[in-house]
RNA sequence: GCGGGUGUAGUUCAAUGGUAGAACGCCAGCUUCCCAAGCUGGACACGAGGGUUCGAUUCCCUUCACCCGCUCCA
């Protein structure tokens, strides 16, 4: 059988190594992404987004709140504090699944519940292997502990929340007396969240303090599996509309075997790193299982009252559940690209360009004065940064060549350029008077904008 | 957490048991400069701690971080 090249088939983690630290070292060197604490050595699995960074990471989150809450009526937002009573994580379960003390077989390298470990003679056996030379048990919670209050005692334990939903659920009732919705209705909430990783990896995909976007739509039972369709659809439609590759996206319909035991479907949502096929989001139908939970555990009602069919119950509830780091990595990753320019002196080199969608791009347009030392060039730069800049993220720069400046431009991914010349005052055709360069980042092509059309114009490209 | 690898400027690399070089990038200046041009000048690095040594970026130990493979992964 003669193997030909399937573009379906996910990059192999190898070659893939390469290229992610082609980003990394962009991302560094340009100010996307810094280790957190560098200066000190850093800190496994904690990232600090920088200037350029955190405006994409900005954008992903505006442009969901926007198409997951503004713009529609079905749903509402908020935003829950970090710290919770533990006695929500008592009812989620999320106490007690992690914390289960755990030792290695060193023979077999295997993870073991250390209170499940069969005895023979007194010792303690590896179940896989037979082993006897184990690690010490260690308490191993993915939740990060904390103290409430001056006292660091058991009665002032509490948790970094490891995941935003159940700030949703617990204050479902207040959101439902307020929000004045009926069912189908949903509550969307975008922020931070902790796990303590035993092994972070991959850049920011999987990293000790994350940021979610998560919704959680609840609605009545028979409503379920239609929904979790629905809005599985909807969540692809916004990864495409914010510029990943349609064919690097892929949807994993979750065994039952692997899916938590409360749900009734999941969906997962992954991207082809570099590194792999990975998940980027889960859409998941976990029925009535979390507010029954916190009604049981608070003794407060949790239901819900549909005055046509006058039927009292627990709204069953559709969760799509994405990663904004992910999301961000994915972008940066599907925007990646490095080409080969060749100047008319035939000389060729290397152009790296962050291509992503301008809807997402950090910086929309970089205004750029032929040459920095001509006060006329300068001031006309600056009169239309100070045009543009309250619709849009604007970078102006004046230093180095103009080639460079727009190669600088590249790899900070800015979709526009405009430069002011000596053709912008009419010097040798007046029909080009207050007119300037308009350079496209992906084909380098050039155009001649009138400088009152140019927001209009711009406007719309981003859109 | 286990095994392997790697830590030198912003980035990519080099050299060395005797106080570190380059390229690109960055900053300043000159040039009616449209795709990283040229010239001049400039700033910036041995991850951290300990040990051996007269002397350690170099050898050893520890630690931290990153990468790869396991493991883990609501």
């Amino acid at each position: 059988m003669i193997q030909t090249t399937d573009l379906q088939r996910p990059p192999s983690p190898s070659s893939g190594a390469a290229r992610m630290e082609k980003i990394v070292s962009l991302c560094k060197r340009r100010g996307f992404i810094f280790q957190s604490s560098e200066i000190y050595g850093g800190l496994n699995g904690c990232w600090d987004y920088g200037p350029l960074g955190v405006e994409l990471k900005r954008n992903v989150k505006d442009y969901w709140w926007r198409t997951m809450v503004r713009e529609r009526d079905d749903v509402v937002g908020m935003d829950g504090s970090i710290l919770m009573s533990r006695a929500v994580w008592k009812a989620s379960g999320h106490e007690e699944t992690f914390t289960d003390p755990m030792v290695d077989c060193r023979t077999c390298k295997a993870r073991l519940r250390a209170d499940q470990l069969p005895e023979k003679h007194g010792a303690k056996q590896c179940p896989n292997c037979g082993g006897k030379d184990l690690t010490e048990p260690r308490a191993f919670n993915l939740m990060f502990k904390t103290f409430i209050g001056a006292t660091e005692d058991e009665n002032s334990v509490t948790y970094l929340r490891p995941e935003t939903a159940q700030s949703i659920f617990v204050q479902f009732k207040n959101v439902l007396d307020t929000a004045r919705k009926k069912l189908p209705f949903g509550i969307a909430q975008i922020g931070k969240a902790f796990r303590n990783e035993i092994n972070p990896r991959n850049y920011i995909f999987r990293s000790r303090e994350f940021e979610q976007m998560e919704l959680e739509y609840f609605c009545r039972p028979e409503q379920g599996m239609e929904l979790l369709e629905y809005w599985k659809e909807e969540r692809i439609k916004f990864y495409e509309k914010i510029g990943l590759s349609r064919e690097k996206l892929h949807v994993l319909t979750v065994p039952d075997s692997d899916r938590a035991f409360y749900s009734k479907g999941t969906y997962d949502i992954e991207y082809d790193f570099p590194f792999g096929r990975q998940e980027l989001e889960g859409v998941a139908y976990r029925t009535d299982y979390d507010l029954k939970k916190h009604q049981e555990a608070s003794g407060k009602s949790l239901d819900y009252f549909d005055e046509e069919t006058k039927q009292r119950f627990i709204p069953h509830v559709i969760e799509p559940s994405a990663g904004v780091d992910r999301t961000v990595l994915a972008l940066l990753c599907d925007a990646y690209d490095e080409e080969t320019v060749t100047d008319e002196k035939g000389k060729s080199e290397t152009r790296i360009v962050m291509r992503f969608h301008p809807r997402i791009a950090p910086v929309k347009v970089g205004v750029f004065p032929l040459l920095k030392n001509n006060e006329q060039l300068v001031s006309k730069a600056r009169e239309i940064v100070a045009l543009l800049r309250p619709q849009m993220n604007v970078f102006y720069d004046e230093t180095g060549a103009i080639g460079r400046r727009y190669r600088r431009q590249d790899e900070a991914g800015t979709p526009f350029g405009l430069t002011v010349d000596f053709e912008t005052f009419g010097e040798k055709d007046p029909s080009l008077s207050d007119t300037v360069t308009l350079r496209e980042r992906d084909s380098m092509k050039q155009e001649r904008v009138k400088i009152g059309d140019l927001l209009q114009l711009l406007m719309a490209r981003i859109a």
